[in-house]
RNA sequence: GGCGACGUAGCCAAGUGGUAAGGCAGAGGUCUGCAAAACCUUUAUUCACCAGUUCAAAUCUGGUCGUCGCCU
């Protein structure tokens, strides 16, 4: 029996800070890839040294899909987000190429991996807003009861102090009619394309460390000013692109909530608990292959043992 | 040296005789339509130390040590 030659995307993911964009950079070099971000702030533009952005340099070694797609203005969604990816992977390997998954959003991650129907993605603010004053005087259990008559398949899966999720799900459903979308079953891998998924880590504390040297990092270079620049378009805490971290602390600190050294140290302590969650989510992953860069020193040595991961799972199916 | 206040988890802290609140940090987790979001779980056999009173002490008494403040 002849055995289909299923093409190879390659993810690599991992917390923040833990070395992704020079590793995929030099991966897509080596092996003739464009790069597909899965990053919820990146996609936006203007969002450039809080996102911690490939530079412009970067982004010109190799190509680049879903980094600055979007005004800072716009609201987006995972369900766009796959409508937008899934297409671009699949044009890149119909070209011969190999696309480099990479970036720290597990949500997007997922919408990748998986086969995933989302259905069209809207949203509206005042029925938002409606719920969220139901919420704050019936409380967040009456909320939930709401959610419980038109979609107990939702209701069931979202804790019901969760009030921002069980808004959303109501939300979709006041929009569209319908329930979420799949929300009973179980996501199935998508048969789309074959994959090698790469987790990148490190030591907590090692990773904590380097964590705090890149906010540093980023107020060097201007952090405040690109914030300043995004207020003067008219963008406030209420736009999606400033729920990054980064841009809402920011922000609160040009307020005037709190001072510039409070505000340091919740830069740093909302990237480290971003991080831990992040790793919380990869660590779901059955098929993910680990490689600490702690014992892989030089990207050139970090290079070569993905190769060689890639060798292998190959040979391992030609076995097969 | 004298006087006064204080000493509870890594940090902040409630508790003033009935068997250690809460918050932060840390750790673990959830996850199909805002996900860098939102949410959940968890953390002191013990209250500076020693002795005493009491059925019962973080709480009362005495002493020791430490910190801070004022005075000299």
């Amino acid at each position: 029996m002849e055995k289909k030659k299923t093409p190879k995307v390659i993810f690599l993911v991992g917390p923040t800070a833990v070395g992704k964009t020079d590793l995929s950079i030099r991966l897509a070099q080596a092996l003739d890839g464009e790069i597909v971000s899965t990053d919820s702030v990146q996609i936006y533009q203007k969002c450039d040294i809080g996102s911690a952005k490939p530079t412009s340099e970067e982004l010109a070694m190799v190509k680049h899909h879903m980094i600055d797609c979007l005004d800072p203005r716009m609201s987006f969604s995972v369900s766009e987000y796959q409508a937008m990816a899934k297409p671009i992977i699949k044009d890149i390997i119909k070209r011969g190429k190999t696309p480099i998954v990479t970036g720290g959003t597990g949500l997007y991650t997922n919408a990748l991996l998986f086969d995933m129907d989302f259905g069209q993605a809207i949203e509206d603010l005042p029925f938002r807003k409606e719920m969220e004053t139901f919420a704050e005087v019936e409380g967040a259990l009456k909320l939930h009861e709401k959610l419980k008559a038109i979609d107990p398949d939702a209701a069931a899966k979202i804790h019901f102090n969760n009030k921002r999720r069980v808004i959303r799900a109501l939300e979709i459903n006041h929009i569209t009619g319908a329930n979420m979308k799949d929300f009973k079953k179980d996501p199935v891998k998508t048969s789309d394309y074959d994959y090698l998924l790469i987790g990148l880590t490190r030591n907590r504390l090692k990773l904590y460390a380097r964590i705090e040297k890149r906010v540093d990092m980023m107020l060097n270079e201007g952090l405040i000013e690109e914030v300043e620049s995004l207020k003067k378009m008219g963008i406030d805490d209420t736009y999606q692109s400033m729920q990054g971290i980064g841009y809402k602390e920011v922000l609160s600190y040009l307020d005037n909530h709190y001072d510039y050294d409070t505000m340091v140290k919740l830069l740093k302590q909302n990237t480290r608990h971003y991080a831990k969650r992040q790793m919380t989510w990869f660590r779901r992953y059955d098929d993910i292959v680990w490689l600490s860069l702690d014992e892989v020193k030089s990207i050139e040595e970090q290079l070569s043992t993905i190769l060689s991961m890639l060798t292998n799972k190959e040979k391992k199916e030609g076995e097969a």
